[in-house]
DNA sequence: GCTCAATTCAAACGAACGTTTGAATTTCTG
DNA sequence: CAGAAATTCAAACGTTCGTTTGAATTGAGC
């Protein structure tokens, strides 16, 4: 409540990990058994208990070395989500570069923000590979305080790759390409987060549903497709929502 | 707890609204600001003393008139979702008789699925334009009852437009189409879920982001253009994600 | 070995939650 | 109008939540 309520800070700056504890640190095992809950069960079903039970951890630790719940979830989501973007960033630049000034093609771009998803997918010795279905929830989730996060988190990458496919489909117009930007996003985050609805669509391998690498390298041709197709503004203007 | 502690049956079965009561009763009121306040900030961190005193009502009219807070949930979903996947199906038949057994076009399929969500998003005497978004949220929510709910809700629709997809598409093998047709869903739930998401994007005239008939004109040909793209298996297998 | 700061711990805090209860009230029925 | 059923209501139930507290424990530096 008070504005001056911080937290007590740790003794030691995250700044310089030069001697790595011997046994993972209790920030370490609260960030772990968190991101694995918070994807299972979301953001408001996961209590705090829950969260210290599995980590073993004393329960007044979060409060802690976090200050309190909310900022224990932007931890979570912020540990891996900034390198993530960053190498997104960094990879688009390296195309464009060796691209030598002439624009890539959809597909390319697509993979500069896949790959580093791709990444984390299969990152199964650190815990990663749980983290693109909480991305994925966190995306749908109403509460103002992860949506101003993760705008914030997300404005600068975006605006990069806006830019790159500006170039790439210079005949779309700006407006349309921002629309055609926001399906991408949709589709990605919403096929990442799934694997549950999969059941619905069934007659998906389950051995492959759990595959993230296949399935994105379904999803790459599938938006590269519709990020390519005519304008609306230069088709005919078909009525195609004509009732009846 | 007990097996049989069913809450009363209300006086009337509902099957016959022969006479409409004056001033919408407690249900009703129940229903509508559950609707709006489930979307505005989902299941979990709405309490049923929001949606009451919201509503005027009493706090145990919940517990008596539907149950249980996943009970409400449940009414609140089936409500609209339940005619607008009949009003889908109907539509799709109506098209597939309209063709003579000719196959359908995508966006004729894409049509059929769009068009009674469209009648929601327009419909503002009744308060279904809140609907739509509420239920692409309901689609990313991890709680194991809802997406149990939502899976027995569509499994029907879906079973048929895929078997519309497969023979407006007979070159897509069923498994890719499968595939296409979850990423069609999720960009489609992500899509009427967002609005929020827009302000990442921007670039986007607010006015128009409220519009959901223009949101979904622009987002048909986009997934048109996906469903069409040619099958990973008859292309030349492009290296798409090779590193650097 | 002492000191002091960093960390862990058990315990409790007040608030909010979904649900239940039993009486009061309204509404239909005979 | 009397009686019964349906509905509303205020109040409380027991539980769980995030957070705080203050003492115990740890560990590095002098």
């Amino acid at each position: 409540m008070s504005p001056l309520s911080l937290h007590r800070l740790p003794r030691s700056t995250n700044s310089a990990p030069d001697r790595v504890v011997e046994t993972t640190d209790t920030k370490s095992k609260i960030l772990d058994a968190a991101e694995e809950l918070f994807m299972e069960h979301g953001f408001e079903a996961t209590s705090l208990r829950l969260i210290t039970t599995a980590a073993v951890v004393n329960l007044a630790a979060v409060n802690y070395h976090f200050g309190s719940k909310e900022e224990l979830f932007q931890a979570v989501l912020t540990r891996r989500l900034d390198p993530m973007n960053q190498d997104r960033m960094q990879l688009l630049s390296a195309y464009e570069t060796a691209a030598d000034g002439k624009p890539l093609t959809c597909e390319k771009i697509l993979a500069a923000m896949f790959i580093p998803a791709l990444k984390l997918a299969r990152d199964h010795e650190q815990g990663g590979k749980n983290f693109l279905r909480l991305l994925g929830r966190a995306y749908a989730d109403p509460a103002p305080f992860i949506r101003e996060f993760l705008s914030n988190q997300y404005r600068e990458m975006i605006a990069r790759f806006r830019a790159a496919f500006s170039c790439a489909l210079p005949h779309i117009p700006r407006e349309e390409l921002s629309w055609r930007l926001h399906f991408v996003m949709g589709a990605l985050s919403y096929t990442l987060a799934g694997a549950d609805m999969l059941k619905i669509i069934s007659q998906i391998h389950p051995e492959e549903a759990t595959n993230d690498e296949l399935l994105l390298k379904r999803l790459a041709p599938f938006l590269a497709a519709g990020l390519r197709s005519p304008s609306p503004a230069e088709d005919g203007g078909h009525h195609l929502f004509q009732e009846t």
